[in-house]
DNA sequence: TTGTAGGCGTTATCAT
DNA sequence: ATGATAACGCCTACAA
């Protein structure tokens, strides 16, 4: 073993895996008949195929997608790049987008940005990278390193959890500020008027600060300027009861108290409960979320429940059409068009979102 | 354009992508030169190096990660493979998964099997064709043809959320038998004798039948044979009521109900409630999962805290800690030795769970 | 229907 | 330090 092998010389690695051309050798025949077979099994003669898939199956050949991705020019994965899987909303989320795409046999590539543009950035960069078939981003506000990004890849780019900016290919979502209206228009209907807004890491989940600012706007229209409180970081129920007992401080006599969140309310209400505080008689508190525990605490928490999974779904089954929609007429292009992967439209569905009213918030104020 | 061009005359397709060779261009240095810039940007002259960064950023280049993982036979991939994603336990370790991998700048494939091992079995093959650098799945409990593909591939494999059986090489867990033998002691020590347990998905989700199987063979020590009630798929509130109605209906003088999951003791409370059954005076009443609101339902649940972002983190750190173990030792055999990416060594990490005494079984039986 | 050959965009080897 | 050049494993236009 030392200068007299010309061909093998430079093999670079054990790669001791199996590969097509293993399986054509044992079913003697070419290896594009395999490839053939693999994708279209009727188009191979039925003398051939079943001495493929023998060669298949006792060699235990598991095809190389990687290789095949290269040549083909596209895979069958889909990136996904949630803020959080902390956040029961973004895993209900995800666990739709899961179904749907494995469903149509498409991998899913997961990220989580923690809340941070930048991360963000690194993320959608990391994800071209594997030049996937579509990519599902949450929000629609994005720093302008990503945006190019976005723009330049030849990929469909799906917004979901939020409308609004100009959406790139698709927008799923449902309108933040519409929610803090809403709630907002519920505690003045109660007769509130000394309200306040507890919020947490609002400067980062901008979707969170559009509850606010949402909220904020429909009373200042009534003449009510809420008292607003942020928790920081700190999205526990113990940032909610320290919420309250700042906000009383600030405000003796308040009413209502709005929550960012379920957990910041449930906070809200064992701080109340424990300083002897009435709810909803002497104090009215909404959350955002409806999470499982909402409906069973004492009492029991009026919220408002985004469509976590619809939206999921929804993102999926948009994006799948529209592939479906490029296959077509790249079909009927030829090759020469150098379409973008875009089928040109731009969609954006509102899924929107439902008020959700139980007795925490029951008592009308006079 | 027809008939004339020789070398270009076959390009198989658009593929507009900005191709190192572009940025090799740009930068008129060679395409190595740019790939050993990427790959450490010290190793290259300070004369080329800015005029390389300089293309790329022009360019927009972003590295084709397909054929770089093809060339090098590795990706930096993890395939993690769950049961469901709709089950918050599952969600928190693979957020734990994520987080932890994700530092390390590695990509998470995840899939989910829906309890169904055939299922499994897919998607093993499946992300083998990806060519992961290890693969996290859940239980270790697989059909045959999973175990052989498992077997076969040279990726680390590491099992989670239980132990026992033959480890591939990483198993992170616990022993949900002994779950279920501490909630039997809990119940007996409180004195009950007629107990029941209600589970669902048992035959599915083994795990649940284990902690099933524990609970019954303790009681059985003490002479003691529990109602087992199968609830089928339904895992909601009402299932456990329906459940409760049953049981009681075959055994009036019940006095425990252990469920395999919050949620069903949920609806156990409920029911109990709902026909005057005082819990925990005339009933006890024992989840598992430790879900959020089983610790402000009324009253508050007797459960099981399983630790599930442990889970997640333990694993990538096992795995990673593996996979720098193997680098290190490929880097010392040179090329020839065929070492199959498993670094000899099994092993086994019990993180055990927590019994959560709350109101639900407070009550002592005579 | 089946086989042949060139190319997908990298990495790694080797020579300079 | 830099640059040719051969793999990597598969797909696909084209020829047979």
């Amino acid at each position: 073993m030392s200068q007299n092998n010309k061909t093998a010389a430079r093999s670079r690695r054990g790669t001791n895996r199996v590969t097509m051309e293993d399986v054509a050798a044992r079913a003697k025949v070419s290896a594009s008949s395999v490839s053939l077979y693999l994708r279209n099994p009727e188009a191979v003669s039925p003398r051939l195929s079943p001495r493929i898939k023998r060669a298949i199956d006792t060699l235990g050949y598991v095809p190389n997608k990687l290789a095949g991705s290269l040549a083909a020019a596209r895979t069958r994965a889909i990136g996904v790049i949630v803020p959080s899987l902390a956040n029961a909303f973004f895993t209900e989320t995800v666990a739709a987008l899961q179904k749907e795409f494995d469903r149509h046999d498409y991998q899913l590539l997961l990220g989580a940005t923690e809340y941070d543009l930048e991360r963000e950035t690194e993320l959608v960069r990391t994800f071209l990278s594997w030049s996937p078939t579509a990519l599902v981003v949450t929000g629609c506000y994005h720093n302008e390193a990503t945006r190019t990004l976005l723009r330049m890849a030849d990929t469909p780019v799906a917004e979901m959890w939020e409308i609004g900016e100009e959406p790139f290919h698709l927008q799923v979502g449902f309108s933040h500020v519409a929610v803090g209206e809403v709630l907002a228009a519920h505690l003045h209907q109660q007769g509130a008027t000394r309200i306040a807004f507890v919020g947490a890491r609002m400067e980062a989940d901008r979707r969170a600060g559009q509850r606010r600012d949402g909220f904020c706007q429909a009373l200042a229209r009534h003449g009510i300027t809420p008292l607003v409180i942020d928790t920081g970081n700190d999205v526990s129920p113990a940032a909610g009861g320290v919420a309250l007992r700042q906000a009383l401080k600030q405000q003796p006599g308040l009413q209502a108290v709005a929550c960012a969140n379920d957990v910041l309310a449930l906070g809200v209400l064992f701080e109340a409960q424990h300083r002897g505080m009435a709810v909803p008689q002497k104090l009215a508190v909404t959350g955002f979320g409806n999470l499982p525990y909402s409906q069973v605490c004492v009492p029991p928490l009026t919220t408002v429940q985004p469509h976590a999974a619809e939206i999921g779904l929804r993102v999926a089954q948009e994006l799948l059409a529209q592939l479906q929609r490029d296959e077509a007429q790249q079909q009927e292009d030829g090759d020469g068009a150098d379409n973008n992967g875009n089928g040109g439209a731009t969609k954006v569905v509102d899924v929107g979102f439902e008020l959700i009213l139980r007795q925490s918030s029951s008592q009308r104020f006079k």
